[in-house]
RNA sequence: GGGUCGGUAACUCCAGCGGCGAGGAGGGCGGACUGUAAAUCCGUUACACGAGAAACACCGAAGGUUCGAGUCCUUCCCGGCCCA
């Protein structure tokens, strides 16, 4: 059940109520493709990081250790001991990120696994059949990601295709709910909203899939290529054609300033590589920009990452000890970048819902901003 | 004292076996990363010059052979190992 507590402009604060816990809005979830968070997190620290919930990859799992393992073993949640909701993702972006190694058909799409480069057919039940196997809270559904910059006509024709798709993801899902030893009978579908940079394409796919009275909605294909303004401009156009009492969740972004933009567009469910992958690579959030920590001037430096932070790295290390352990390829270090960013994203959402709360998140969003570009800015200046 | 293997781009280690304005790896410094084939990838790492028949960071040093030497020869210096 979806709860839309309060509306301040198009932003909205919500409340999903899943048969594995309850999910505040707007959120951030914390990716862990391969049922793991990369960076060594495991599932009972999420808590501690105020993680409500974890995004597994249905094609990952697929590839390793196989769904019917993850199944038999009692489904991923309890694979990786992680007692709240699940989203998994359909396997459509792999299908875009290995385009090298793809066929698209009507069917469904046949590529290559990254691991052993055997042959793999997916298509939009054998993605659902994968995800009841994974026993997931929310499933999204099978979809092509074409390119930004891809032609209109190949958008159009590959839009179109992703709708058919979808109403075999809703048939399959209902039907894999209805089995007597499902995982779980209750399992969410997402439609995926597609159509790149094309207003209209995205418009009347809205309309399409909106039509089909899903659980949630998301709008995918963007941050791929595009530029800031028009991501921006895409969610100006065709959130409003997604209905509003039911999730709205952008897929794959971003930056804590795509974030913020995209909660004032109306978007409340998230995910990002981001604050995992950049943590590993030494980069970290902050409410003053980020910081790079391997970067030579944090040798010597006492302070934690951010002053005044409460996770559970800068509570306990300063910036040189970060510095040399990521130096020393330390895998301490990677974990406690991503420690931190994970705090960091989970923390901003939890002040974007605050703020929607009392009714002032423009001006939560103004003043979060300013302080970010006047870290960046700084930081460029070389401060 | 005898034998032997080695001294290369300057932080370190190494490739090179007659066409070398000398290549790679590590380390250092910086950057990128948006539904994760990513603990990955990219740039850079003496001084000078500034694309010009022009310039010698010239490979431990000095000579020699050769059209041409990091590469072959001679002597010397330095280091490792073995023998006395």
């Amino acid at each position: 059940m979806y709860e839309l507590l309060k509306k301040e402009g198009r932003a909205k604060r919500a409340r999903l109520t899943t048969v594995h816990g309850v999910i505040e809005t707007p959120v951030f979830m914390n990716v862990g493709t391969a049922a793991a968070i990369k960076g060594g997190i495991s599932s009972p620290e999420l808590v501690g990081l105020k993680t409500q919930v974890e995004l597994c990859n249905t094609y990952h799992l697929h590839v390793r250790p196989g769904d019917k393992v993850v199944k038999a073993m009692g489904g991923v949640r309890k694979f990786m001991n992680w007692q709240g909701p699940v989203l998994t993702d359909s396997g459509g972006f792999q299908v875009f990120s290995l385009a090298t190694l793809r066929k698209i058909k009507e069917e469904g799409v046949t590529f290559r696994s990254h691991i052993d480069g055997h042959k793999i057919f997916m298509g939009p039940e054998e993605s659902m059949q994968i995800q009841s196997n994974l026993g997931s809270t929310i499933a999204m559904a099978f979809d092509e990601c074409p390119n930004a910059l891809a032609e209109r006509e190949y958008v159009t024709a590959s839009v179109d295709r992703t709708t058919r798709w979808l109403v075999r993801c809703k048939e399959e899902m209902k039907r894999l709910n209805s089995l007597p030893d499902t995982l779980n009978p209750h399992q969410m579908l997402f439609g995926i909203n597609q159509g790149a940079i094309y207003d209209d394409i995205r418009i009347r796919h809205a309309k399409e899939i909106a039509e089909l009275d899903l659980d949630g909605y998301a709008v995918g294909g963007l941050a791929v290529g595009e530029t800031h303004e028009q991501m921006y401009h895409v969610l100006d156009e065709v959130v409003p054609y997604l209905p509003d009492n039911k999730p709205t969740y952008l897929m794959g972004v971003g930056t804590p300033q795509n974030i913020l933009e995209s909660v004032e567009r109306g978007v409340d469910f998230f995910d990002c590589v981001y604050p995992s992958r950049n943590g590993r690579h030494g980069h970290v959030y902050t409410n003053h920009g980020h910081l790079n920590m391997f970067n030579a001037k944090y040798e010597t430096d006492p302070a934690p990452i951010e002053e005044g932070c409460g996770c559970p790295t800068c509570r306990n290390f300063s910036r040189a000890y970060i510095r040399h352990l990521l130096k020393a390829n330390e895998m301490l270090g990677m974990r406690l970048c991503v420690q931190h960013n994970l705090w960091f994203y989970n923390t901003m959402m939890e002040e974007i819902r605050d703020s929607l709360d009392e009714g002032n998140f423009t001006e939560y969003k103004k003043r979060k901003l300013a302080g970010i570009e006047e870290g960046e800015k700084s930081r460029r200046t070389g401060n």
